[in-house]
RNA sequence: GGUGCGAUACCCAAGUGGCCUAAGGGGACGGUCUGCAAAACCGUUUUUUCAUCGGUUCGAAUCCGAUUCGCACCUCCA
């Protein structure tokens, strides 16, 4: 298995720490809005990371945080907590939102396929694992109060910013953010918060500072340590995230423990939505339950991310996601019939196999899903290929890829239209038997004024309605 | 201001020194089937071409340099 670590920026042979078993922690959302498109390529992404894994043969322990306690939009103190925000415009508690946006996120996800992780952990229940944490960091020296917070002392460390490959002395820190004067270094972030700026926040917990609440990167660094040791496989997240959030993640946890806590980290690419990224502030906001409003099926989206490589940007467009319903519908249309033909081998042939070897090549060679994808088209469209071991290695893929095609039905177009529009399909089928092709037609034209086209097929006419 | 990344045929998108006269999908077109369509299946479509110009090399979409355009990051963001 190979992977492109972003801490070495090469590709890098895959070596768990522990042989056979990988510890993989992927910053998950924070849940005060439905999650986009965007995000959920993100997820998607971490999903196929995890079934590569177990094909490759590793036992994964998958744990994600859902973020659902005051996520400032500074990482000072400026800004506005995007929970409380939330709350004050719906009219709900900042509990509610989390839940109702934490349910709707499983939602998608599940629609999406995605497998949902071994723990999901949120930060609100782990507040007594992050003041354990900032206790630590402060016998260890890296904090300093100051305002009322408590702070994290980037000169305390020596290697801050590797991961993102900072030269600290050269960033231009505050030239577009109001830095916070209490910091001794502009870089210093907020570990815990007593005194916001912003009074009446709903979430405090009492602590060793007074009562207040976590700053924003600390609950990764004390969940992804309590439920994968100080030292773990993978971390993963969006490329966003490398240099304030993952720089931070590492220099207190490091700070922490004195050693390295995470060997390979795993960064997806942005989906652009017409020529910039899309975001929750900018505009351009899409979420899978307006794909589905628009008829998409969600495994549609998840195709169209397999179609690109998770470290390019994929631009989003509705032309580009309708080739991806095809390709996935034809897809489906062809396991079907091959359902029909055959059951799936228990032993496929040699020719099968090499298929299957050359798609898991590409899937454990940095995720080269494109690739892959293009191995499971051939071998779908190759001739010398029986039915039954072209659905028994259409299975193994469809593990990675996750498109259900195991389970997949042909659409139900027989239950399409009222008895009455049946009825007339009948009538059709009878003239047509008739050689009344002229009657055929007028049927066929009729229904197609009710909003149906009609296809035969093998097994009989149907209806489909015209979308 | 600083730092990265990208530009591939009608569209999306792989490929990053010779197996590339560029994978795969979509679209379009043609054929088979059909009374005719639709659907399905098969095929064609790109045939020295991979932003532009120059260079390295026996050999470049792939390496180097310049140019143009686009994107991202240094602010919250997946």
């Amino acid at each position: 298995m190979k992977l492109y670590n972003t801490m070495s920026r090469r590709i890098e042979d895959f070596v768990p720490i522990v042989p056979g078993h990988v510890s993989m922690y992927c910053c998950g959302p924070t849940v005060y809005n439905y999650a986009h498109i965007g995000n959920l390529r993100t997820y998607i992404f971490e999903d196929i990371l995890k079934r590569t894994l177990r094909r490759a043969g590793y036992s994964v322990k998958h744990v994600m945080n859902i973020t659902d306690v005051g996520h400032l939009t500074g990482d000072g103190d400026d800004g506005e907590d995007k929970m409380e925000k939330s709350a004050r415009e719906s009219g709900k508690t900042v509990w509610d939102i989390a839940e109702f946006y934490t349910k709707a996120f499983f939602r998608d996800e599940e629609e999406l396929d995605i497998i949902r992780p071994d723990i999901v952990c949120r930060a609100t229940d782990h507040i007594n694992d992050m003041i354990a944490l900032i206790k630590r960091l402060e016998e260890g020296g890296h904090t300093y109060t100051a305002g009322g917070n408590v702070y994290f002392s980037i000169d305390s460390i020596d290697d801050y910013g590797k991961l993102a490959r900072l030269n600290i002395d050269e960033l231009k820190s505050g030239a577009r953010i109001e830095v916070d004067s209490n910091k001794k270094n502009p870089k210093d972030f907020v570990l815990w918060f007593t005194n916001s700026k912003f009074a009446g926040q709903a979430m405090t917990w009492d602590s060793p500072w007074g009562r207040g609440y976590p700053g924003w990167h600390i609950e990764c660094s004390a969940m992804s340590m309590k439920y994968l040791g100080e030292h773990f496989d993978i971390h993963c997240g969006g490329i966003d995230a490398i240099p304030v959030h993952h720089t931070n993640e590492i220099a207190q946890s490091e700070a922490a423990t004195g050693k390295t806590w995470v060997n390979y980290w795993c960064h997806g690419e942005f989906l652009l939505m017409g020529n910039a990224k899309m975001s929750k502030s900018s505009g351009g906001f899409v979420t899978l339950q307006t794909l589905l409003d628009k008829g998409y099926n969600a495994l549609d989206y998840r195709y169209f991310c397999l179609t690109g490589h998770y470290r390019s940007q994929l631009r989003f467009s509705y032309e580009a996601l309708d080739a991806a319903k095809s390709a996935r519908e034809g897809l489906v249309e062809r396991v079907c019939q091959l359902k029909a033909e055959a059951a799936p081998s228990s032993a496929p042939s040699e020719k099968a196999a090499e298929y299957m070897k050359a798609f898991d090549d590409a899937m454990e060679n940095d995720l080269s899903a494109p690739q892959a994808l293009s191995m499971l088209w051939k071998l779908v469209k190759d001739g010398e290929v029986s039915s039954a071991d072209k659905l028994a290695a259409i299975y193994h893929m469809d593990e990675i890829l996750g498109l259900d095609l195991a389970k997949a039905e042909a659409p139900k177009k027989e239950a399409v239209g009222t008895e009455d529009d049946l009825k007339l399909l009948e009538e059709r089928t009878a003239a047509k038997k008739a050689k009344d092709f002229k009657r055929a037609d007028e049927i066929r034209d009729e229904l197609k004024r009710r909003g149906f086209n009609v296809k035969d097929t093998p097994s009989g006419p149907i209806l489909e309605r015209i979308e």
